[in-house]
DNA sequence: CGGTTCATTGAGCCACATCAAGAAGTGTGG
DNA sequence: CCACACTTCTTGATGTGGCTCAATGAACCG
């Protein structure tokens, strides 16, 4: 529970462009520089638990963090992967549905809730952008229970890493990526498992046989090769909706 | 394809007070009131198609539709129950990522897609509604997520069984159902099946086992008796995340 | 009445879970 | 530098919850 950084400046901010503040303007971001301020999380720290008052909203500046729920018997379902420019918290109530855990390293740019909240209703840049982002992840947990609910292991795993792909090249402008060469896993296995509604077991054997049919190669345990994307996705059964 | 009543008045619509109006006041109405229209859907009819172009956005005022996606080899899978005050369609997006589909006859109350978008602009108590609306659907799509990928096929149906109750008792102000006696569901097994990432056969026989031990009662096939509701909700497997 | 659709019930099977045992990496202390 | 513990991942053997296939029943309708 350390401090992180003195306040930088949100010009050299690497979500700058992404996050909730996409779309301030000079004088709104000075507001934000007045009243933001950063944390950092190490990996397994948790930031934020079911349950649990939250009296920060954050947008996710560095690292990864999963949103899951545990049940009392301890099965695990994670319903979301929170990964740079991603929100935090919900205005207008103080309590988390949802564990938020650190995966890596995490740092967070965050806003006291009732500042924050007296933001969205005064700034209508952020609560524009805000409504966009909400929308943008309702699509995604949407997507999340077509997975979830119908897909093969296989698939599931499939279209786990097409999507990790997919975020990962859209961080860096490319919205279609033509040879991501090797894509980085920042979850363990347990962690997708917990993802994607499977046992550890699964997913490594699902990964080995993708691996055995020449679909994705294994540098190590945490890297995977995409040497063809095209066939990746069809592995993935994907349906874009587009048909 | 049939266009529906007349312009009723805002004043006596049924979900005036929880639809995206819902904090709109009187001057805010009035403009509403000149751009709506209503359009009924009988059971069946489809109101969106994934990958079609949804030029209007409307509130749902009666009836129930589903909205679900198909996949290549007719594995389907529901991602929401649309019930009335429910909203449907994106701003900003002129083509739906599903189908929508009306399960009994519906009507909606519906916008030309531009001239919502510039309501959202310019009218903050919309704008306020859709986000919250936005969020609480959120809420609600990773429930789904938490159901689809960790409960067992009879916690599932309990699940649904629960949170029907929910919303029909919401719809009727009453909180915590405190003995709904009899849940009618608006979904044939079929249905339910593709909402729970179930097979119909498997939706028949816990319902029948949910039966056979005494924690639902069936009128028939479309009615639910609940005796015990605090019951169905420990068969829900239901953690709340209060605690 | 037959035809059609929807729900129930049974028999058998299979994808994934569970249980169990290595293997490979990582950090600590000597 | 190695020995050891510990964690993570992989692989194999076995079990089972829910799917598939198939038949029957029940409601509706022309």
């Amino acid at each position: 529970m350390h401090m992180a950084p003195r306040n930088d400046s949100c010009k050299s901010c690497p979500i700058r462009h992404s996050a909730v503040c996409a779309e301030c303007d000079a004088d709104e971001l000075a507001i934000l520089e007045q009243v933001k301020s950063y944390r950092t999380y190490a990996p397994g720290e948790a930031i934020a638990s079911a349950g649990e008052p939250l009296d920060h909203l954050s947008s996710l500046v560095t690292g990864c963090a999963t949103m899951s729920r545990t049940l009392e018997d301890g099965r695990r379902q994670s319903v979301g992967l929170l990964l740079p420019a991603d929100f935090i918290g919900r205005p207008g109530r103080n309590v988390s549905l949802y564990d938020i855990e650190a995966v890596s390293e995490v740092t967070l740019c965050r806003f006291e809730r009732l500042q924050f909240e007296k933001l969205v209703r005064n700034t209508p840049h952020i609560a524009a952008r805000l409504l966009t982002m909400t929308l943008d992840e309702l699509d995604a947990a949407r997507e999340m229970a077509v997975t979830l609910g119908r897909r093969t292991a296989r698939e599931k795993i499939a279209s786990f890493l097409v999507s990790l792909a997919r975020r990962q090249s859209a961080a860096t402008k490319l919205s279609v990526p033509k040879a991501p060469v090797v894509l980085h896993l920042p979850l363990s296995r347990h962690e997708i498992a917990d993802h994607l509604g499977l046992t550890i077991e699964t997913v490594s054997r699902q990964l080995t046989m993708l691996r055995k049919t020449g679909v994705i190669g294994m540098v190590d345990s945490r890297d995977i090769a995409i040497p063809d994307f095209e066939r990746l996705q069809l592995e993935a059964g994907e349906d874009d909706g587009t048909g």
